[in-house]
RNA sequence: GCCGGUGUGGCGGAAUGGCAGACGCGGAGCACUCAAAAUGCUUUGUUCGAAAGGACGUGUGGGUUCGAGUCCCACCACCGGCACCA
């Protein structure tokens, strides 16, 4: 096969080149990794997998062809490169679309991916095509069963009736993650509280790992990423203080940050939907059982919206109970209010009103006493410190303590550990870390979905499938009510409920409801690694050699959810002995997003690009360029800013240069003009740390800066016929190949070689040339700019000097004044400090 | 409230403490054309000046330094995360 022959355009035209390579690529596969050596250096780049909704966007658009740009760029550095791709095909909006138009999900779904994927091809993203997955394929998420009941049986995976999350509108069950505002996260209904049974990932029991292996990610993550998972964990470290009740038993025990004010507590209070506070009640009298009984039908109507507004007034009431100091034996009584949360800490609280709002906005509501422990600085500029009583401003900050019997005098930093250890002694305390993060509750209620392989046995209770058995498949849609309704479609499926217990063999049913798709995609990464086989997730040795993912691009949308959940995930996998890393993602690239006039696109707004359109109008090179020139990666791109059509000049500019060669291939570049091959080299030599950084946008300028001056070499310099024209010409060829995969292949087609390009070495910057053979040296007076004069680079700091002070600029600038001081930094520098 | 980030021409953006504005978009002028588009060339931070040459200029105010967009302090504005989380 001639995959070089020769170009009949003599003008650059995208649409006959895109046509002329797209076949002969399909036949080369040259980014199929099947066969790479044991010994191959070897990276990974990942981009996030697309949920198969309609075609591709410009959102999708930037993301692979930055993706692109690395899997390419690594190539060209000789390394092997594993550049996969998948669908993330299971999820609701498949569920919703079928049941308005009558259709399988299926259909939709799989419809959605041939769409998407012949418009990859068209964008030209280099994927190793033959370990592309579909986590709606039975082969793929057998393997999320599999993990499953792995968790299952190692206690991580577990059922528990608690209040959820939950959807009235999309009528399923949400993980905390999935309520932004209060709202779903995918249709914006107001999320309601809902007692269910439910399928929970024991994602808590890892929180410390979460936060403490973000050390490990402050080379490869942005910071706000990493503060971002850092809060959403939200550990905190205090302590654990134990209280007497009078008239009860067992003590109840509060967590605080802040045991350095455990003398200025006055009261204690309990969330009033906890358990503890009907209890407490129980015995009161029946006025205030009444009052209780009312209050807590008040907070269950309150929706989070509501509850969460910090600006509202402090509601409660007093149970008649009291509470015993553990550290001066006062008597506390304890109150019951919606300010405290059931499920954080213990679900009560010590209140010391002086030095917490909170505490002292309910003091002040129910005229509870105030007492002042620490000795504050005042605040913004006061002369004293004003009476929280007074004011109504807690006094939250560092200071000595007082009023607190034999501690008084110390500080915060010395009183913490020193009352830690009092109580500890006692028995009434210990130092204790508390989290925001819950468990991950992993159950829905809907089709579309991997089936949780569990079979409610009434004897043997939840028995796993055995693994012989999976997968579970999902039944045929057809018969089925996929209707939103509260409980899962998979429920009326009666032959495939029904099924004898795996254990004693009595009938028994099938869990009924489906995985949180965000199962699916929080070990993706690992099975396009063995994306075919039938023995194993993935292959543990192919991991070793693989990953973890070197690169990882995607949205900043999921900043907190699926990193949150893969890294969970891998660190479970190693414990399990099936990796030997604890974090999945080495380095993360966030690209920003599209916008257009300033706003998110969509049709409503009628500000929606579409890609295909664009694709259509100036190619897949045009738009990847584009892309990657707009702006950093991280950054949002507006379309209204940028200049799709400037990006197809560029490429029209640089594709002539490989038609004008006049050179042959295989000429000795030496014998070139040597300022030309400099400026080859300069990039050849700064592109790497470029990219590797993702300075796309200035690897970009780059190369139109080396378009141009070979331009001028050839328009008005040493001609056509130069050997550092075609050198200039092949150095840009390889290049934007990371860029703009067609024109580059069509270069090198001009140039005479054999495609892919991509898979061409780039050649090695020579140090030789990277030397000019004279720099401009900038006086500077006070700092100035006076004059500037070319040197040799080896220029004494003698010389320098003298020709600095010589120069008519800097004489000028002198004047009258007198010379106090002279900076020189030879070869580039000098300055003059004076005095006038 | 706590935490993090960002402020540079008309616009997108460059700049190991050493020539601010690379590269591009847009604008202006010119060439080619009967004309337009496309393309090419010149020019383009503000301001004073005929020019030569000055002055000013990286959110604001201070500081360190021979020299600051870059480092330090305070502030302002905007963006993002968390938030009655004890």
């Amino acid at each position: 096969m001639s995959t070089n022959e020769p170009n009949i355009e003599e003008k650059y035209d995208f649409s006959a080149i895109q046509d002329r390579w797209l076949g002969i690529w399909d036949k080369l596969a040259p980014f199929n990794t099947a066969d790479v050596p044991d010994d191959a250096p070897r990276k990974y780049v990942l981009d996030m997998f697309p949920y198969p909704s309609g075609d591709l966007h410009m959102g999708h658009a930037e993301a692979f062809a930055l993706g692109d740009v690395l899997a390419r760029y690594w190539r060209g550095q000789g390394f092997s490169v594993l550049h996969p791709i998948g669908w993330d095909s299971f999820g609701l909006p498949a569920e919703n679309a079928a049941i308005k138009r009558g259709i399988d999900p299926r259909e939709w779904t799989y419809q959605n991916i041939e769409q998407q994927k012949t418009s990859f091809r068209r964008y030209a993203t280099s994927f190793d095509w033959s370990r592309e997955i579909h986590t709606s394929d039975p082969e793929y998420y057998r393997w999320n069963q599999w993990l499953f009941l792995e968790m299952f049986n190692k206690g991580l995976a577990y059922r528990k009736d608690s209040p959820v999350n939950w959807c009235p509108n999309d009528q399923t069950v949400l993980a905390n993650e999935q309520v932004v505002d209060g709202r779903c996260e995918r249709c914006g209904a107001l999320v309601t509280k809902k007692k269910l049974n439910q399928w929970y990932f024991k994602i808590t029991d890892y929180a410390d790992r979460l936060v403490d292996d973000l050390s490990l990610l402050e080379e490869g993550w942005q910071s706000k990423v990493l503060s971002m998972q850092r809060n959403w964990v939200g550990r905190s470290n205090g302590a654990d203080v134990t209280f007497e009740i009078e008239g009860r038993a067992e003590p109840i025990t509060v967590y605080t940050t802040r045991p350095d004010t455990l003398f200025g507590a006055t009261f204690m209070v309990v969330a009033a939907d906890a358990d503890l506070a009907a209890e407490l009640v129980a015995e009161a009298d029946a006025e205030t059982r009444i009052k209780f009984q009312d209050y807590l039908e008040e907070v269950k109507k309150a929706n989070d919206i509501e509850r969460q507004a910090t600006d509202r007034e402090k509601t409660g009431l007093f149970s008649g109970r009291f509470a015993i100091n553990p550290v001066n034996g006062e008597k506390l009584p304890i109150w019951i209010s919606d300010y405290v949360l059931a499920d954080y800490g213990h679900g009560a609280i010590m209140a010391v009103p002086a030095h917490d709002q909170r505490d002292l906005d309910f003091a002040k509501a129910f005229d509870l006493p105030i007492r002042i422990v620490v000795d504050t600085e005042p605040v913004d500029g006061a002369d004293a410190v004003v009476d929280p009583a007074e004011s109504g401003i807690a006094l939250p900050g560092a200071g000595k303590m007082i009023n607190s019997g034999k501690f008084d005098g110390l500080t915060k930093a010395e009183s913490i550990p020193a009352i830690i250890a009092d109580l500890e002694e006692r028995g009434l305390g210990h130092a204790s870390k508390n989290y925001r993060l819950r468990d991950w509750l992993i159950s829905r209620q809907r089709y579309w979905g991997t089936p949780i392989p569990i079979i409610h046995c009434g004897d043997c209770g939840e028995v796993p499938v055995p693994s012989s058995e999976l997968p579970v498949r999902l039944p045929e849609s057809a018969g089925l009510d996929l209707q939103a309704k509260g409980a899962s479609p998979l429920g009326a499926a009666e032959d495939w409920v029904n099924v004898p217990c795996p254990t004693c063999g009595k009938p028994a049913k099938r869990d009924s409801d489906t995985m949180d798709t965000f199962v699916d995609s929080s070990w993706y990464f690992l099975r396009f690694l063995s994306a075919n086989s039938e023995e194993v997730a993935f292959d543990v040795n192919e991991a070793k050699k693989w990953a973890p993912v070197d690169h990882y691009v995607g949205g900043v949308e999921h900043a907190i959810l699926h990193l949150l959940y893969a890294r969970f995930i891998t660190k479970v996998l190693h414990d399990l002995g099936y990796v030997d890393f604890v974090e999945p993602f080495t380095a993360l690239l966030n690209q920003g997003m599209v916008l257009m006039d300033g706003s998110k696109m969509s049709k409503s707004k009628g500000n929606l690009v579409e890609f295909a359109g664009e694709l259509d109008a100036y190619g897949a090179d045009a738009l990847r360029v584009t892309m990657a020139f707009a702006s950093p990666p991280e950054d949002d791109i507006d379309w209204a800013d940028v200049s799709p059509a400037g990006a197809a000049k560029f490429l029209a500019r640089a594709w002539r240069i490989s038609k004008d060669v006049t050179t042959p291939s295989g000429s000795i570049a030496d014998d070139g003009d040597r300022a030309l091959r400099r400026e080859t080299h300069r990039f050849l030599a700064d592109a790497p740390a470029l990219i590797e950084s993702y300075k796309f946008n200035v690897v970009v300028a780059r190369l139109m800066e080396l378009t141009n001056v070979t331009r001028r070499a050839i328009d008005s310099g040493p001609g056509a016929g130069d050997p550092a024209v075609r050198e200039a010409a092949e150095v840009l060829a390889t290049a934007l190949n990371i860029f703009a995969p067609f024109a580059a292949e069509d270069m090198w087609a001009n140039l005479g070689f054999p495609a892919p390009v991509a898979l061409v070495r780039w050649k090695d910057a020579d140090p030789s040339l990277l030397v000019a053979d004279s720099v401009t040296a900038v006086f500077q007076v006070n700092g100035k700019v006076r004059d500037r004069v070319d040197v040799a680079p080896d220029i004494s700091a003698a010389d320098l000097e003298a020709i600095a002070l010589a120069s008519e600029g800097v004489q000028r600038a002198i004047g009258e004044g007198q010379i106090v001081k002279v900076i020189v930094r030879e070869p580039k520098l000098v300055n003059i400090a004076i005095k006038a």
